[in-house]
RNA sequence: GCCCGCCUAGCUCAACUGGCAGAGCACUUCACUUGUAAUGAAGAGGUUCCCGGUUCGAGUCCGGGGGCGGGCUCCA
């Protein structure tokens, strides 16, 4: 009689048949040696398991590699362990979280004894005796205890967190048995799977320390998260490494001092002072959403900065709202006797609806477009400020659409299309659209939210748009649609939105005559296209390494004088390019050219135009591109046309 | 707000354990008149982020404040 067999389903169809009781590693290794060698971890019926987890027959089976996708995960998963193993070697007092895998590395979250938390020169020390372990190629075992046994287990060792996160596995989700991982001498809670070995772990670092919540939760202990980052191979490691460093060039932070973009002061932490070659970049952007407004049907309107308090608890930004916003009062008490209290606009919506509601409105009227360059004002707490990107003032590329709701469908469809056209202006082209529902703060009745939200969505699904849904994620009155752009990074920025708002309306008893000569509330958009022009401008920045399209270039061309003689050519080449449209500055100082050259290279002007006895003679200019180098000499007409063709 | 780190000339950074505050670039002046990525010389430039303390003496040590940077659930 044959033992009774197990069979699986290999990636390719075909089959493997196996004896009972076979584990991962035994199916790897009959499939062939050299598999098995590679083998870090199984997927059985597309669930990832540690190459010792025991098979079950008509599994669809697959060996996971370090060619696998999940196979970075599985390895920095590995580092964290090997992580928390060598801080308790060094800190055996130090009590341990969690530790999971992240996008690009992995942290763990510990508590250090008071005073003895590390800074960044402890990092070697953890590093090396990371690196012992490593060697050492401790293996991964898994073994499964009652979680009474394992709570009182981490309990003896004074783990309270471990202790915590066993005890609400129990009462949250029933969880009777727990799983443990040990490698050498440390052995921590956790789900797995693991690779079969410390030695698997290719390449790593340690780098970078923070401050992290228990739980995410700010009234609860400050961890100290250590983040690192885990790889295959070195190379792998230093390839990424190397990415860091170039995101580290491109940081608008940097390059908006060095290009005279812009400059941040103490005077006015998170609110930028714009320079004139940022302002221009700004003027060249907004230029590019007025062409949608013009051509959507938008009109252009200006709100005040300050707004009575009053009007804030009108719209309900007071209570929903009010610790993001600033206030202010004027000095002398006005005639009432009473100092008056105003507001900075956080939104420009409640200033847009006090527009409309200054005329009566008609039917014939719908939809009614405005749009606004508003700047608003939001106060965000020290320590989330982040250069154009988290500010604390900007100006938003805003609108708001009055509307019937039968109208907001053909409307949110028009949006969407001056987004794609837009953001295709700037160069991006796969926008990530999402749909966000109702948040616990909201206010409104749960059949507005359900029709808002229903026709949001009916606009993306007519389009037969791909969008993802994030329950919870909208505003405070109404659903929203936001977009989200790749930079040339591959990194993800949401830009523009679209909100659908019944309470405003309603706040300000907003309303139209309808066809039967009564009154009707309409309903409203709230739309942005770049979301904030300054953040956008910083996105840019940092998408083109400074380095932006000649449409975009604050000075497009730098007129470089061979000698002094030849300042006054040099002034009427620039005057020409300025009549034919082209941004232009002379260099007039008294330096060589290939100081002038280097100076103008390192503002990253797109062309250099060196102007001397020749070119003065012929009426030419001798071109210099950015990208291309010396293109030789062409005369000054020709130049100005060619900029003004590639321009357009 | 909280954790860790940082703050010295406009910018980038020096100044051993507490002992006269410095360099390069930028700026100003002078000379040079330059042909595709830095011409030379001289000069000027400081409340060492602010307030307080320790000390014969503080950029340096201690306390408080401000600003900047990395972070603050991608959940065993």
């Amino acid at each position: 009689m044959p033992e009774p067999e197990l069979t699986l389903e290999l990636p390719d169809g075909s089959e493997l048949s196996l004896d009972q009781g076979a584990t991962g590693a035994d199916a790897a290794a009959a499939i062939g040696a050299g598999l098995a060698r590679a083998a870090l971890a199984v997927k059985v019926d597309g669930e990832l398991r540690d190459l010792g987890s025991p098979l079950r027959g008509g599994a669809k089976f697959e060996v996971v590699t370090k060619d696998s996708p999940e196979a970075l995960d599985l390895v920095r998963h590995d580092a964290a362990h090997v992580l928390a193993e060598a801080v308790l070697e060094l800190w055996p007092k130090a009590k341990i979280s969690i530790g999971p895998p992240i996008s690009d590395g992995f942290y763990y979250d510990i508590e250090f004894p008071d005073g003895e938390a590390p800074g960044p020169d402890d990092l070697a020390p953890i590093e090396e005796a990371m690196a012992a372990h490593i060697k050492a190629d401790e293996p991964f075992e898994r073994r499964e205890l009652p979680a009474a046994e394992a709570s009182e287990l981490f309990r003896a060792q004074d783990q309270d967190y471990k202790v915590e996160l066993i005890d609400d596995l129990v009462s949250d989700e029933g969880t009777e048995t727990v799983s443990l991982y040990r490698n050498g001498e440390f052995e921590d809670l956790c789900r797995g799977p693991h690779g079969p070995s410390t030695g698997r772990i290719g390449a790593f670092k340690l780098t970078s320390l923070a401050g992290a919540y228990w739980r995410g939760d700010e009234n609860r202990q400050m961890l100290t998260r250590v983040y690192g980052t885990a790889f295959h191979s070195k190379q792998d490691l230093k390839e990424h490494l190397r990415r860091i460093e170039e995101a580290k060039t491109r940081d608008h932070r940097r390059l908006g001092p060095e290009l005279d973009l812009f400059s941040f002061r103490e005077e006015s932490p998170g609110m930028p002072f714009w320079l004139p070659n940022g302002t221009t970049l700004l003027r060249l952007i907004e230029g590019e959403v007025r062409q949608q407004l013009r051509s959507r049907g938008y009109a252009e309107i200006k709100t005040p900065q300050v707004l009575d308090e009053e009007l804030w608890h009108r719209s309900g930004h007071w209570d929903n709202y009010r610790e993001n916003m600033y206030f202010v009062e004027a000095a002398e008490r006005e005639s009432g006797g009473e100092r008056r209290r105003f507001a900075l606009k956080p939104m420009n919506c409640p200033g847009a609806c006090l527009v409309y509601s200054s005329g009566r409105h008609s039917y014939r009227e719908l939809p009614l477009r405005m749009a606004e360059f508003g700047l608003v004002s939001r106060y965000e707490r020290e320590g989330v400020l982040h250069g154009l990107l988290r500010v604390r003032a900007f100006t938003q590329d805003d609108a708001h659409v009055y509307c019937t709701l039968e109208q907001v469908t053909d409307e949110v469809d028009s949006i969407c299309e001056a987004i794609d056209e837009l953001y295709a202006r700037f160069g991006f082209d796969d926008v990530r659209v999402e749909l966000s529902t109702r948040p616990e703060k909201s206010i409104g009745t749960d059949e507005e939210w359900e029709r808002a939200e229903g026709s949001l969505r009916e606009a993306l699904e007519r389009q037969g748009r791909e969008f993802d849904l994030s329950p919870g994620e909208g505003t405070f009155y109404g659903p929203k649609i936001d977009f989200h752009i790749t930079d040339a990074l591959g990194r993800s920025w949401q830009c523009g939105t679209c909100q659908l708002d019944f309470q405003m309306p309603e706040r300000f008893e907003l309303s139209y005559t309808g066809a039967d000569n009564a009154d009707h509330r309409p309903v409203m958009l709230h739309r942005a296209l770049l979301g904030s022009m300054e953040r956008f401008a910083g996105i840019l920045i940092e998408h083109h390494a400074g380095r932006f399209p000649l449409w975009l270039a604050p000075v497009q061309a730098i007129v470089l004088p061979v000698a002094d003689r030849h300042n006054d050519y040099a002034r009427r080449v620039a005057a020409e390019l300025e009549a034919a449209g082209a941004r232009s500055r002379v260099d007039e100082r008294s330096e060589s050219v290939g100081r002038k050259i280097r100076d103008a290279e390192l503002s990253r002007a797109p062309f250099m135009l060196v102007v001397g006895d020749n070119e003065e003679g012929e009426g030419a200019v001798s071109v210099r591109s950015h990208e291309e180098g010396d293109l030789g000499a062409v005369p000054v007409a020709e130049f100005a046309r060619s900029i003004a063709e590639r321009v357009a």
